[in-house]
RNA sequence: GGAGGGGUAGCGAAGUCUGGCUAAACGCGGCGGACUGUAAAUCCGCUCCUUCGGGUUCGGUGGUUCGAAUCCACUCCCCUCCA
């Protein structure tokens, strides 16, 4: 099974330029193929990893992949998937989110030459405004650039010269790898179809119609109820520790429904088409086990996060849904709730009701507190407490530094103690 | 500028004619609970604040009245049609 097979199995292919010359192409040599991102934020989130984990594929399959930071093209802004103008980003912050994701992107992929990671800020901030007219301009009619679905939908509510132009750039971009980076091939998200459809147009171009270069477009992953993947309660979910931890984003993979666990499985692990059988077998006979979603979440959080995180994760995990957070160490606390709500309090002792809605925010009303607490909702450091009288203090866990409530069933919140 | 319609709790929406029975129906969302697989579906409770005496609400201000979301005046905002 060569390596288009397989994504074909794993649901990856959405559009090809030209199967059977891409097939042909992948069977023969080790091929440069690339994908781009644009430092519009500082850190990835899921949906960005897709691309970069067929790239991976790729790169296991013998070929040589290549990643983009756009921190040319992230100047100017892409319409794709945008339904008005972009606001542009200011040079600071371009530049803050492409060093912040080339560290991202070297940490996951490595610096170790097999994966390259390049910035088109280098190339296309060379290019003069009468060398772009002159020597990419003449080559793009209006008519067809238009017609580019991208361009299109935007019509009505307008879009500027600079974003039209955005296409022009992303054709650059897969000119400049094609010649200098050995790059044939451009992989990307089913929006991306029109600009990589331009490079190709642009690089036959210039460099003949039987220049070897081909596009691929993923489809766009939805959830089995018709909604995009990839958000949370709490909204993205992140590649960066510090603005998603590993804890959490543990729990985001663990919680699939099993509609999608075993499509996730495809797209975001590097298990094998048996393994993967194996475990779509156990969703059917023993969906309450929940053996994929829990192989799924270690394997995604393992990628991204490492081993040790994984581990940490399964302990927080483990402590937090048997309740028995008492047996956590104050250092897992401080690494485990990371990311979860949490606020500074004294240590003064003080009454749990006036301590959850004053001090510590938890509640927005005194009324909901009791009626809370009174229902058996409420567990300080574990405890049930039912009483509207109890008096909270802090020294009594936790070497006198943290307090864990807990409201209902899982949601937890952190007491810093000053 | 003219003619209509409307602004009610997080959102949607009743209530306004016929003032008190209205802290305000109902739906959604949210929060708890049961069940369960940290699921889905379902079911139950809560959902302005409160020191549990009460307090403050229906775009705003003022008025009528023992009593106003409801009646009157002025005012701000939104929508539709006409010019």
């Amino acid at each position: 099974m060569n390596i288009l097979d397989e994504l074909k199995w794993r649901g990856a292919i959405n559009q090809e330029t030209d199967h059977d010359g891409l097939n042909d192409l992948v069977n023969k040599k080790s091929v440069g193929i690339y994908v781009g991102i644009d430092p519009t934020g500082d850190s990835m989130h899921i949906g960005h990893l897709i691309p970069f984990m067929i790239l991976k594929r790729f790169q296991l399959a013998g070929h040589h992949p290549v990643i983009v930071i756009g921190g040319g093209t992230g100047s100017i802004g892409d319409p794709s998937g945008k339904k008005s103008e972009r606001v542009l980003q200011t040079m600071d912050q371009v530049r803050h989110n492409q060093d912040a994701l080339t560290a991202q992107m070297e940490k996951l992929f490595g610096q170790d030459g097999k994966f390259e990671i390049v910035n088109n800020y280098n190339w296309l901030s060379k290019l003069s405004l009468l060398d772009f007219l002159r020597d990419y301009g003449k080559l793009f009619n209006v008519n067809t650039m238009l017609n580019k679905e991208i361009v299109a939908s935007r019509l009505e509510v307008g879009i500027s010269f600079t974003e039209f132009t955005y296409q022009i750039l992303q054709s650059i971009d897969f000119l400049h790898l094609y010649r200098h980076n050995d790059v044939q091939v451009q992989l990307g998200g089913a929006d991306q179809w029109g600009n990589i459809t331009s490079g190709t147009d642009l690089i036959h171009r210039i460099e003949g119609q039987d220049a070897k270069v081909f596009g691929l477009t993923i489809p766009l992953l939805l959830k089995s109820d018709g909604t995009k993947f990839g958000k949370s309660e709490g909204g993205n979910v992140w590649l960066d520790p510090e603005k998603t931890s590993p804890y959490e984003f543990y729990q985001f993979w663990i919680n699939q429904d099993d509609n999608d666990v075993i499509k996730y499985l495809k797209y975001f692990t590097f298990l094998s088409q048996d393994e993967i059988a194996e475990l779509a077998k156990k969703v059917e006979t023993h969906p309450e086990k929940r053996e994929a979603q829990r192989k799924l979440a270690e394997e995604v959080t393992e990628f991204v996060h490492g081993k040790e995180a994984v581990k940490q994760a399964e302990h927080i995990t483990e402590a937090l849904f048997s309740g028995n957070v008492a047996d956590l160490t104050t250092a897992e606390i401080e690494q485990g709730f990371k990311n979860m709500p949490s606020v500074e309090v004294s240590s003064e002792p003080l009454n749990i009701v006036q301590w959850l809605v004053d001090a510590t925010k938890i509640e927005k009303s005194r009324r909901q507190a009791r009626e809370d607490i009174t229902n058996g909702a409420i567990r300080i450091n574990g405890e049930k407490i039912q009483d509207v009288d109890y008096e909270i203090n802090p020294a009594n866990k936790f070497d006198g530094k943290f307090i864990i409530v807990r409201r209902g069933k899982k949601k937890y919140f952190l007491a810093r103690i000053k």
